[in-house]
This record gives structure tokens, C-alpha cells and sequence, in this order.
DNA sequence: TTGAAAGCGATACCAT
DNA sequence: ATGGTATCGCTTTCAA
């Protein structure tokens, strides 16, 4: 018993004995249940002050059915979630949202195989968890984690899906800023590093500004979201016969591992090929060059994902814009070259 | 009432009615609190199945005083701590043997001024916390959260205080084999680039090398561990009438932001002036040209941060080598050129 | 080997 | 406005 030497922690029984009154109105000083004497307050408040009584949340959690406690599940990759600090970042933003409106965050890795994910919701629930935050980019299967009853909202997400509760950023207006972007100043084969898929947001948007601007779209390369992926895209790329001007990347980490295979290979950036990338995480920051990208709201992200779990409203998807961050890499200086 | 059109979760209470038996028969089934006849084991067993029970954790943690989570506390700073990749990675490995031994891993942002991390401490406590880790790099007061009672571990540090749990790498041997490194391949002016505290065991191994090799150190500069700092330092170096031939750095940011400096003003790595950094995350694996760094051994410090903290062990302090990885930066390259 | 029952500490209903 | 108390679901003595 390692806790025999450390005085029993006060307990709401001994701060009703100190003040003079019954347990229940400890209860409705400290929650507001019901209307409390302005002078029982203060010496409820007193003894609470006095004997450094803190609720116990197990018992709360067990009687009124929350733990005030909130889940993050990131995929529970070989490639883990948090190397990519666009993610790191967003999932610090969350943590500090749920901590202003008293909520505990932890953070869990998970399949997001139906019925491991089903499982793994049951196991929160049994914690008296309060919400799930998925970081399942759409994936999650709303019809195995419904039925567990928790509220959840899906990350990551464009688009959305009825039903389901989700927050993401634009991505198919932020590809079509990005190629807009590089073809109003002068490059004319732009090419794709990304998802193969063409009904990828970032693919689309990318593909349908070639279109509207009378170009043909440059060549696609897999480079997936990964810095190896954008490596190996980055070596097709400098050894192709007739090479793109321009690459619009579709994350930051992709543009990194481009950035390294022209390095290597001596392709210039932005003077042989200009690029853009998507995320805006502080990684784009001090590549070199520094790298133009479009930037995810992740604080907005966070604050509007942590609202929707918490104020039972209907699911809805909540959809902001990318905003485009001018450093080096694209070739046009803005005010800022990313140096701050 | 959210929860009005989902049906009650199956208690203890129903199992045991299901496999008929008593309550406690459920529990000492499932927690092997006292020895069950093969054949009631065999009912109790289907009979969960059946139903889905799971154990409320709210409950058993009231009853028994364990909530069996354990919390991470990171420094709220402006700079927000998983801006590091070596600490996300280091977030990460932690929840990973958490989980492994059947906790939950809470992450929080704290200040680690006494008051404050001592009501925090209380408000885990209350949770019914089994433990905390602390990622103070040798901050955090004793004094002031010892009496709480909870068990703790002091994340990032080297040497250790008596009577606090910590684990940490070894930073002076890491520095000493990158100052050797580089004087054993004919650099001659080495700089550090990092904290001027001269007791700082990287600057103090670095120091002490320099002086073993009967080479007189080069210039320190303030880096700290930022790619801000090093960004600053790096312009610096570059505008030095007689810079330095090579550069230990504090940290893999504080690499980045030098690399950012050099390529700015033409300073080329390894040529003009080899580069050694600090931690080993990902982050120092694509930069321009990759870097040679002392990676941190991140997932046997968590497997010893969370063993000490639930073997409840008198707390020590456990101490890691870094291991010397060489990339381009340092102008030496080894069979890996980190490209892989 | 099994069962009955006493709490763990808080909330909220029903009286007063 | 305040007090008594049943209850949340589980663990764990103590008896049988």
C-alpha cells in the first residue's frame, strides 16, 4: 500500500462536517444544482479553500456518467501519425481546446478496421469518455462505432458524408490556388505529386484549374504523403527527358522529399521548377528554399471539432479555407521569404 | 438524456444473473481475485460474451483507486513542445508502452512553475492518476509535487537528482563522440552551437574534447534548441572573418536553422564546414545535405520511464548512449548516406 | 468454491 | 434554501 503514509484525501463528507451543512449542498455549491444562501456559499467555499478538497472524478465520472474526457485516435500506422507534424500540431491544438472547456485529452493509436475500431469505442465508453475525435481522414466505418452511442467527429476530412460529424480543410480550392497560383506567373506544365485517385480533392482541383486555364495538366506522380514518396517522385522527375516547370505537392513531407531529390540532382527550385505544397506545418518552414504552401487553419479545425462533440448538435461536416503562405519555392517573393 | 434511445449497458449484476452465479463470482472470474470451478468460469465467461459486458472503468477505478492512466505533462510554452520532432516521437513511443501494459497515456500542457505543477498534480490525482511523466528536463520541483503522492519520472535529463525518478540520454558522451568525430577527420576549429552555459553537458563534453585533443575550442554561439536560434547563429558563423571548419549543434532544429543560414549565404556543407547535430529525429534525415546526428534512443527511454513509474521501484535515474549516426552533413559519409 | 453485503465518493431526487 | 438518502458499478472482506 504505497499510499500509507499519505493523509486520506478529504472527501465531500468532511467539507460538509467543516461547514455546517449536508452533503448535498457541498454538491450544489460547487455545481450549481440548486440556488445556494450567499452565506452558506462562503463557508462551503471556506472549508473547501481550508482543506484543499478536490472532487474526486472517478465517483463523479461513475455517477453522473462522464469522466470530462476526451479521445484522440490516430491510425496506428507503420509510419507513425505524429512524424508528420502537420498532425502533431493539429492534435496539440486540440488538446489545448478541450483543456479551456475542462476537458482531459488522451490520445490513442488504433486500427480502423470496423471492428477493431468497434472495440476500441466500447473500451472508451466503459471510461466514461465524453467524445472521439477520429483522425481517420473518412474512413472510420459510421456504421460499426455508431451503435456504441458516443459522439465522435471524423478529422481530416473534405467533403463529408451524411450523418457523420467531420472538420477538414478545403483541399480541392486549395490545389486550385496553388495551380492558379503557379500558372498566372508564367509556368505551363504543372505537374501533380500525390494520390494517383483522381477523385482526390488535391488531384481534382489541381487537374480542373489546368483545364480552366487552357493548359494541358503536366504528368501525375505517386508521391502518396510521405517524404520518401515525394523522394522518389522528385528522381522521376529530374531524370525525365522533358521535366514539369512547376510541381504542386500534396503535403508538406511530400515537398520535402522532392526538395531532397533535386538537391541531389541538381534541379534548381524555384528556377527550373517551381513548387507548392499543402499543409502549412512549420516543416515547409525552414526547407530550402523555403517552401510556399497552402496553409490548414488547424487551431479553426481544432476549436470547431472539440464545439460540435461537445454541444450535441447534429453531425454536420465543417469545411475551411486553405490559405497560401508566399516563400521561396514557388519563385514569386511575397513580403514574407519564410525567415519570419 | 442522449443515452435514452440506447439500450442500458449490461452490468456485473446481469452477467451474473445470465451465468448464474453471484456478483462476486463475475469478478473474481475476470480479475482472478479468488479461485472459480472450471465449469462456473466457462458459464461466467459466456455469458460476457453474450452480453458485451465490459467492466465500468469508472467504477473499478473508484473502488480501486486506479484509473489505470498515466499523464504526460509537456511545458506549455509558446513554443509548442511537439514542434520537436524528437519529443512527438518521444510522445509517441510512450503512449505505445503505456498501451502495451494496459494504460491510457493523457497528454497535457503545464507550466512547471511549483504552484501550478503542484495543482495539477492534485487535479490528476483526483483522477485517480497511477502515474506521471514529466517532461521538465530536470526542472520540476521535488518539493513541490512529492507530497501529492503520485509516482513520477523527469523526462530529458541527464545525471539525475537523489530521490527523483528520471531518464534521460547521455549528452556529454554524445557530444564527446561528435566533437571526436569530427577532429578525428581533420576539422580543426569546432564551434558549438547550443546553450552558452558552460555546465550544459553538450557544451561541456564538446569542450572537454576539444581541450583532450589539445585543440583550443572554437566560438560558441547562443542556438539554444530552436531552428530560430540556429537560424541566427548559422548567419553569424557565415559573416565570421575566420569562421570554424565545423559545427556541433545542440539539437536537430538548431541544425536546420544553421543549414537555412549557410544556404543563404553560400556556406557549403560539409565543404566549407561540417555539421554534427543532436537527437536523431526524422527531421534531421531530409534536410540539405542530410544530417549526421546523435540519435536518442526514444523507445528504450519510454520502456524505462514507464517500468520505473509502475514497478514502483525506488526512484533512479536511467541513462542511455546516443548513437552516432553519419549522414552528409559531416563530410565523412559512412555506408548510409540517409537516404536509405 | 461461492454468496452476501459493505463501502468507494459523488449526484440528484424528494422532502421539508 | 437545505437535508436525507438511494444509486452509479465494482472490489473485496467475511461467512458459509
Amino acid at each position: 500500500m504505497p499510499t500509507a503514509d499519505r493523509p486520506r484525501k478529504p472527501t465531500r463528507r468532511d467539507v460538509a462536517r467543516l461547514a455546517g451543512v449536508s452533503d448535498a449542498v457541498v454538491s450544489y455549491t460547487l455545481n450549481g444544482g440548486a440556488p445556494v444562501a450567499a452565506d452558506t456559499r462562503r463557508r462551503v467555499l471556506a472549508a473547501v479553500a481550508e482543506l484543499g478538497y478536490r472532487p474526486n472524478q472517478a465517483a463523479r465520472a461513475l455517477r453522473s456518467g462522464s469522466a470530462r474526457t476526451l479521445v484522440l485516435a490516430v491510425p496506428d500506422a507503420q509510419d507513425p501519425v505524429f512524424s508528420n507534424p502537420f498532425f502533431a500540431e493539429f492534435a496539440a491544438a486540440i488538446e489545448s481546446v478541450a483543456r479551456a472547456r475542462g476537458y482531459v485529452l488522451s490520445t490513442t493509436a488504433t486500427t480502423f478496421a470496423p471492428d477493431g475500431l468497434r472495440t476500441r469505442f466500447e473500451e472508451f465508453a466503459a471510461r466514461m469518455v465524453d467524445g472521439v475525435l477520429v483522425l481517420s481522414s473518412g474512413v472510420a466505418d459510421r456504421t460499426a462505432i455508431d451503435p456504441v452511442g458516443l459522439p465522435w467527429v471524423d478529422l481530416n476530412v473534405t467533403g463529408g458524408r451524411p450523418g457523420v460529424a467531420s472538420v477538414g480543410a478545403d483541399l480541392r480550392g486549395g490545389a486550385e490556388q496553388a495551380t492558379e497560383h503557379l500558372l498566372g506567373h508564367g509556368r505551363t506544365r504543372v505537374a501533380f505529386v500525390g494520390q494517383l485517385d483522381t477523385r482526390e480533392p488535391r488531384h481534382a482541383g489541381w487537374r480542373a484549374t489546368c483545364g480552366r486555364w487552357g493548359v494541358p495538366p503536366g504528368r501525375v506522380y505517386d508521391g502518396g504523403y510521405t517524404r520518401e514518396g515525394g523522394y522518389v517522385a522528385g528522381l522521376q522527375i529530374a531524370d525525365e527527358p522533358d521535366p514539369p516547370d512547376a510541381v504542386f505537392a500534396a503535403s508538406d513531407r511530400t515537398a520535402v522529399g522532392l526538395l531532397r531529390a533535386f538537391h541531389e540532382r541538381g534541379v534548381r527550385v524555384p528556377e527550373d521548377v517551381a513548387v507548392v505544397a499543402f499543409d502549412g506545418s512549420w516543416e515547409a518552414e525552414y526547407t530550402w528554399p523555403p517552401l510556399s504552401t497552402l496553409r490548414q487553419p488547424v487551431e479553426s479545425m481544432a476549436e470547431a471539432a472539440v464545439r460540435g462533440l461537445l454541444d450535441g448538435s447534429p453531425p454536420t461536416h465543417h469545411e475551411f479555407p486553405a490559405e497560401l503562405i508566399i516563400r521561396a519555392s514557388c519563385g514569386t517573393h511575397g513580403p514574407d521569404t519564410g525567415a519570419h
